[in-house]
DNA sequence: TCCTTGGCCCTTTTT
DNA sequence: GGGCCAAGGA
């Protein structure tokens, strides 16, 4: 057996011992390549980080020694990142080395960033003082509503492709005017997209993509705002830059001064640290040629490479490095380590999904008992999330723990995007996604026809859906200004109430409790309100508004001296030479914010920003963490983690890399990267398996093995091959379908024998137990005497334990003791 | 108005 | 296979 914990005190020491110039302990342990990163001088960087590499702990020791050392001011330093995680990490390391909060400072995700500069600038963003932010959710429903009010054909045009036009538009950077339409189709799109700008500038939302863009225009356009800004960050620091999108390097050279052709260049400092080798997001318009165009366009002399890795073994990174190398137009790098070859990248084939999956599930086993892994350090990862069911009905049949990412998160539930909607709607009437979501839920009968009056109303007024209900006569008119009546209501008795106040009063007055006490299987929604609650108290006092803050103000006006400023800069205090910073980090936290304020973003009450966090961050949906569970997730969401011992199954042509993604090289060149990705989260172990048949939306594919097995250095790997056999031996053809496996050169690749033993004589079925005798199995369909017809999901037990959960449709599902329950198999 | 049924779609995913 | 949505019946 491996010694697996050789490695666990290694990273931090494999660290030390490079630096002599460790003279502060901020520089401490850094090897030569981190420290040269962390004290670079003033000018524009690159820093190449690999995975593994140290990269979070650069930027934000970068950070700290350059305020430790005087060359900057908390105020002075913008930091941006993809995603909250990263922000969250960052602003936790940060607040670890500081002697302050760190909360005031310019440190966050693209989006949030946005929204705060959007906050501070609302009036010469042309946006309400309340704009709501739209989650792709809210801004597919506003576009099924444009299109149903143009009577738009949606099989020509679906919304969803609307929306990913709309989306990629703004990524570019491109107003409707800009969109060059050659064809009718095009041309009808852009008109669209016209038609929905107007729609949201008319209710006062914005989706993600609006705050980017406006953000942007707003620095391009207004030459005192973006040289304020301009002057006030000297330093830019920008993480996973290879996942930046056009529009999003646009707003960085704004801020960094270059934009203006030379007039105005600022003496700011941009570090960019990336890695082109992982770029996965270039389907929602992330381009690694912006690490190129940066290096050309800010004539970046600094670049740095981090390639020594702390995490993985070196059969794990040769895999990596051997694999990446076959991309072309890499900036180039090579990931090395200290750390022995460790044990060999081993690589299964099985002939079935299942088997596959019960293969992974007997490997687990070995490493948790035999091999002492933890449970919580083994992924199993996967590039597609339909792949995720099989892996884990095996784990559950098992009885393994596990856990898996991704799916429906907090804010993006149903009952807490009603809570959400009626909260918007006391701070922005006009919001009419929200008015739509909740006017009839709780039913109280209005029903889609008298929506239907009150939209065509609105439209013939001129004016939004909460003002046009008075225009609605009979029955329907009074149910509808009875809704908005509520609304009134409820805006009045929330005055002067605390978040926690307000949120429990609209969730009782609205009737959502109440409606879902009613309901069946309401009493997790209830508890999912409550949480809501919860959430609510624990952001306040994390924002620093302290609990007890008025999170609606009686009078925004007067409480708000930025709301009725001013077209001049100097009048909204942007004098470019004021010290903004410190003050904002001396700033007592715990009133409610009033100020129109950049650095905390807040010209908001307290429900305003809880509402846009609401937006911006989902929430994760991690359910018990603590526990000791196996994680299951795709590849994409395991960027930035790293495991004990990582599985990567469904290594196959057609899956990984994608079918979708084989039209050209590009897309096989991200495949590649994303395997790189998936294949550098493992220290110690990883496993990567294939299987020859899966099924796949209800139909049986047969897949040959990816293309990247050959592409890995052969004395790295163990094929593995199953210890029994049995079972006849599988045939290729056999079965209907056969689109998916007939492609040129048959199932097995060429050098496939070499590395192979015998598969065709000893088929490579993983050890499975015998049938036991009562015949029960998830997938097959039940009888029950009294629940009728069924569906076994899962079983467990042996003998007299053996219990099977079986999914009755009407009478739910049951877990039902096979020796007690009379249940017979239906053909 | 609510519930059932059938058709359709289906890569990855953050903000 | 399964989730979502629109349509149709009680």
């Amino acid at each position: 057996m491996f010694p697996i914990d050789l490695l666990d005190s290694a990273p931090e020491d494999a660290n030390s011992g490079t630096n002599p110039a460790s003279n502060s302990p901020l520089l401490a342990g850094l090897n030569d390549e981190q420290l040269a990163a962390v004290t670079l001088p003033a000018g524009h960087a690159l820093i190449l980080a690999g995975a593994g590499s140290g990269k979070t702990r650069v930027l934000t020791t970068r950070i700290a020694w350059l305020l430790q050392t005087g060359q900057a001011t908390p105020g002075s330093i913008l930091a941006v990142t993809f995603t909250n995680k990263a922000a969250k990490e960052m602003l936790l390391r940060l607040s670890s080395m500081l002697p302050y909060n760190v909360r005031g400072m310019w440190i966050g995700t693209f989006h949030g960033l946005c929204n705060r500069m959007l906050r501070a600038h609302y009036q010469a963003a042309k946006l309400p003082q309340a704009f709501q932010i739209l989650d792709t959710q809210d801004q597919l429903s506003a576009i099924k509503r444009l299109c149903k009010q143009f009577n738009v054909d949606d099989e020509r045009f679906p919304p969803k492709q609307l929306m990913y036009f709309i989306a990629g538009c703004k990524e570019e950077g491109m107003r409707p005017a800009d969109v060059v339409a050659t064809d009718p189709d095009t041309r009808k799109k852009v008109e669209l997209y016209q038609l929905y700008e107007e729609q949201c500038q008319r209710e006062g939302v914005v989706d993600f993509g609006e705050l980017m863009l406006r953000s942007f225009e707003l620095l391009r356009d207004d030459v005192h705002l973006r040289q304020h800004y301009q002057r006030r960050f000297q330093h830019i620091l920008v993480d996973e830059f290879q996942d930046t999108n056009k529009l999003q390097y646009q707003w960085l050279k704004q801020l960094a001064g270059e934009a203006d052709g030379g007039r105005y260049v600022s003496q700011s400092s941009v570090i960019a640290v990336g890695d082109d080798d992982q770029s996965i997001y270039a389907f929602r318009g992330a381009r690694v040629g912006n690490m190129a165009d940066f290096i050309r366009e800010f004539g970046v002399k600094n670049q740095i490479k981090l390639e020594q890795n702390y995490r993985s073994y070196s059969n794990i990174l040769d895999c990596a490095n051997a694999l990446i190398s076959h991309n072309s137009n890499r900036l180039g790098k090579n990931l090395r380590t200290t750390q022995g070859p460790g044990e060999p990248v081993r690589i299964y084939e099985s002939p079935s999904d299942l088997a596959e999956a019960a293969w992974m599930v007997d490997e687990i086993k070995q490493l948790v008992k035999n091999d002492g892994f933890k449970r919580q350090e083994i992924a199993v990862l996967y590039r597609s999330n339909a792949q995720s069911r099989v892996i884990e009905s095996a784990l559950f049949n098992a009885s393994i723990p596990y856990r898996v990412y991704g799916g429906l998160r907090f804010f993006e539930r149903a009952e807490i995007k009603h809570a959400l909607a009626y909260l918007r709607l006391l701070e922005n009437p006009h919001d009419e996604t929200s008015f739509l979501r909740v006017v009839n839920f709780p039913a109280r009968g209005i029903g889609a026809r008298t929506i239907e009056v009150l939209q065509d109303t609105a439209r013939g007024s001129g004016c939004s859906l909460n003002d046009a209900v008075t225009a609605v006569g009979g029955s329907a008119g009074t149910k509808l200004q009875g809704f908005v009546a509520k609304l009134d209501v409820l805006r009045e008795q929330t005055q002067g109430k605390t978040l926690r106040e307000i949120i429990e009063t609209v969730q009782e007055q609205s009737g959502l409790i109440e409606h879902y006490r009613n309901e069946k299987e309401g009493a997790d929604r209830i508890e999912n309100l409550q949480e809501l609650v919860t959430a609510a108290e624990s952001f306040v006092t994390q924002e620093g508004f302290g609990r007890d803050a008025v999170a609606l103000p009686v009078d925004a006006q007067e409480i708000l001296p930025g709301a009725n400023l001013s077209q001049s800069p100097a009048s909204q205090g942007l004098d470019p030479n004021a010290p903004l910073l410190d003050e904002a980090l001396k700033a007592p936290a715990g009133t409610a914010a009033s100020m129109v304020n950049e650095d905390t973003g807040e010209t908001m009450s307290p429900l305003a920003a809880f509402l846009s966090h609401a937006s911006l961050e989902a929430g994760d949906n991690q359910a018990q963490a603590g526990q000791d569970a196996v994680q299951l997730m795709t590849v994409h969401a395991s960027k930035g983690l790293e495991f004990d011992a990582v599985f990567i199954g469904g290594v196959e042509e057609g899956l990984f890399p994608h079918e979708n993604a084989m039209m050209d090289r590009g897309g096989i060149e991200e495949e590649r990267r994303l395997a790189y990705v998936a294949i550098t989260r493992a220290r110690k172990r990883l496993y990567l398996s294939h299987s020859q048949t899966r099924m796949l939306h209800g139909q049986t594919r047969y897949n040959t093995k990816s293309r990247f097995f050959d592409e890995l250095p052969e004395e790295a790997l163990k094929w593995i091959t199953p210890k029994q056999s049995g079972f006849g031996s599988f045939t290729p053809n056999s079965g209907a379908g056969g689109s998916y496996g007939s492609r040129a050169g048959g199932q097995f690749g060429s050098n496939w024998g070499s590395k192979q033993t015998d598969v065709f004589a000893s088929p490579p079925v993983p050890k499975q137990k015998a049938e036991p005798s009562h015949g029960m199995k998830a997938g097959i369909a039940v009888f029950h005497n009294k629940f009728g017809e069924g569906k076994v999901l899962a079983v467990e037990g042996q003998g007299d334990d053996a219990r099977a959960q079986v999914s009755f449709g009407r009478h739910g599902t049951k877990w039902l003791a096979l020796s007690i329950a009379k249940l017979t198999i239906v053909d």
